[in-house]
DNA sequence: CGCGTTCTTGACTGCTTTCAAAGATGGTGG
DNA sequence: CCACCATCTTTGAAAGCAGTCAAGAACGCG
C-alpha cells in the first residue's frame, strides 16, 4: 500500500521530492542551491515498510532525515501497553533534527505507511543551503506548535471537538505539501490509531465519527476524509486553539 | 509573596542567580566566562509581579530571558474561557528562546508568583559563552521532553495518575535548581491552576488530593508539597512515562 | 475583624470506557 | 473466482470516572 500511488509510478528519483520540496518551500524561500542539495540527498533515499520503527526511543541520532513520502507517527508507550501518539509526520517533515550534543531520540518514530526517507542536507546560516537552514528552523517551530496544540486538544477539548480539530489540522498540513486538497484527503489510519492520537478509545472514536457523519460535518471511509461542512467544523473545534489570538 | 524568601533577604544582585546558575550548570558545564556573562546579565534583571503577563501570544520576541526567581506558566486560552497550561517555568528556565527569524511568541507566559528575569546572554558555539550555548540547547531539549510528557499525561493517564506524575516531575525539576529537596518543596499554585495544567476541574483535583492524603501518598498544604511515599508514587504514576525506556 | 479567594462537600448528570460479540473489509492462496 | 483469515468497524448494555452546580467552611490578606 502506497500513500501516493501517483508518485510511485513515476520513474525518476527527483520526482519523489516534489511534496517535501513544496512543503519546505512553504516554510522558507529556497534558492537553486537549496534545491540542488535536496535533489542530491534524495539520491540516497531509502524505503521503510509500514509498521517498522524509523527511530527508536533512546537510540542515538546519527543523521537527521527528511520524510519524502508516506506517513509516520511519533509515539510513547506506557509499560502496561497504553500508547499515546504525539504527532504525525507527513512528507516534508524532519526526523531526528536535534540541536544539542549527545542527541538521543526522546521518542519512537514508526512508519504508518510505506515511507521514503532521505538524509537531511547539512545547512547552516551563512553557508550553502541557507534557505534550507531557515526551513529547518521554521519546521521545528511548527512542530512545537503542533505539540502545544496537541496539549490543548487533549486537556480541554471534548472527544467530538478533538477529532474535528485534529482532522482540520491534518488537512491543512497535507494541503501544505500539495499532495491533495484540504477538503478531501487521504488519512491512512485506523480508528484505533486516531484514538491513540486523541487520548480516546477506538470504540468512542467510532461513535463520534458516526455522529459527525449524521451531523453532516465530515465523513471518513476507506482511508479518505471528506469534509462536508468546513465552516461548521471550524466553528465547533477550531474553537480557536490556534486561531483565537490570530483573529482578534 | 516570594517563592524563595531566603534569597530575597540577601542584598547583592549576584546571589539572585544562584538557582538559575545551578540549574544551567546541571544542563552543561559552565566555565568562568559563562558565569561572568550570567552575572553581568543579572545586573540588568527586572521584576514582574505575580499574575502579570511576561510574554503575550503573538507578540514579537525581542530578547530571550532567563527566569532567575519565581514561577511562571505558559498557557493557551480558548475563546470560551477554557484554559490549558502547557508547562511551568522554574528558576533557570528560558523564556522566549527561539531559533528562527521573525520570532513570534506561540503562547502567553504569565508570572505565577513575583518573578525576576534577566536577559539571556548571547552565546554561540565557538565563541564566548560556549557552555551557555550548550546549556540553552539542552534546556530547549528538556522543554520539549516536558511537552511530550505532558501530552502523554493528558492523553493516557487517569486524573489520579496525572497528579502524581506531575508532582514527581515538578519535584525533580525544583531539586535540579537546588532551591529545595524533591520530597518537600513549595508549590505556589491553587487547585484550579493544577486543574488547568492537568486537564481537570478544580473540584476533581480537590477530591484526588484528598484521596492521596488518605492513601498516604502525598500531602499538599499551604503551598507546600510533602511526598510521603515516593516509591509508591513512582510505581503508580511514573508509570514510566519518561522512565520506561530508561529502565530497560 | 471583614472580605475575597480558595478549599470542601454533596447530589446529580453525562461523557467515555469497558466488555463482548457480531458484521464488514481487504488481501491471499487455492 | 471464491473461500478464508486477519484486521478493522460497528453495536449494545452496563459501569465508572470526571464534570456540573451550588453552598458552606476555611484561609489569607489588608
Amino acid at each position: 500500500m502506497t500513500v501516493h500511488p501517483a508518485a510511485s509510478t513515476r520513474p525518476a528519483a527527483s520526482t519523489k521530492i516534489a511534496f517535501a520540496l513544496q512543503r519546505l518551500t512553504a516554510l522558507a524561500p529556497l534558492d537553486d542551491e537549496d534545491r540542488a542539495l535536496l535533489r542530491g540527498a534524495a539520491e540516497a533515499s531509502h524505503k521503510v515498510p509500514a509498521r517498522r520503527e524509523i527511530l527508536a526511543q533512546g537510540a542515538p541520532i546519527r543523521q537527521a532525515s527528511i520524510l519524502l513520502e508516506g506517513w509516520a507517527y511519533r509515539a510513547r508507550m506506557l509499560p502496561d501497553g497504553r500508547r499515546q501518539i504525539l504527532h504525525f509526520l507527513l512528507p516534508g517533515d524532519l526526523v531526528g533534527m536535534c540541536a544539542h550534543r549527545n542527541p538521543t531520540a526522546l521518542t519512537t518514530i514508526t512508519a504508518l505507511t510505506d515511507v521514503i526517507l532521505c538524509p537531511a542536507p547539512q545547512a547552516r546560516a551563512g553557508q550553502a543551503g541557507e534557505g534550507l537552514a531557515e526551513a529547518y528552523a521554521t519546521s521545528r517551530a511548527r512542530e512545537e506548535e503542533l505539540l502545544l496544540r496537541q496539549i490543548t486538544r487533549l486537556g480541554r477539548l471534548s472527544a467530538y471537538e478533538r477529532i474535528i480539530d485534529w482532522i482540520l489540522e491534518t488537512g491543512e498540513r497535507i494541503a501544505l505539501a500539495g499532495s491533495s486538497g484540504e477538503t478531501v484527503f487521504p488519512l491512512p489510519v485506523t480508528q484505533e490509531t486516531i484514538a491513540d492520537m486523541l487520548g480516546l478509545t477506538s470504540v468512542h472514536v467510532n461513535r463520534m465519527l458516526q455522529s459527525m457523519r449524521r451531523d453532516g460535518l465530515l465523513r471518513i471511509q476507506s482511508g479518505m476524509v471528506t469534509i462536508l461542512d468546513r465552516d461548521r467544523c471550524v466553528r465547533l473545534a477550531d474553537y480557536s486553539i490556534a486561531g483565537a489570538a490570530a483573529r482578534r
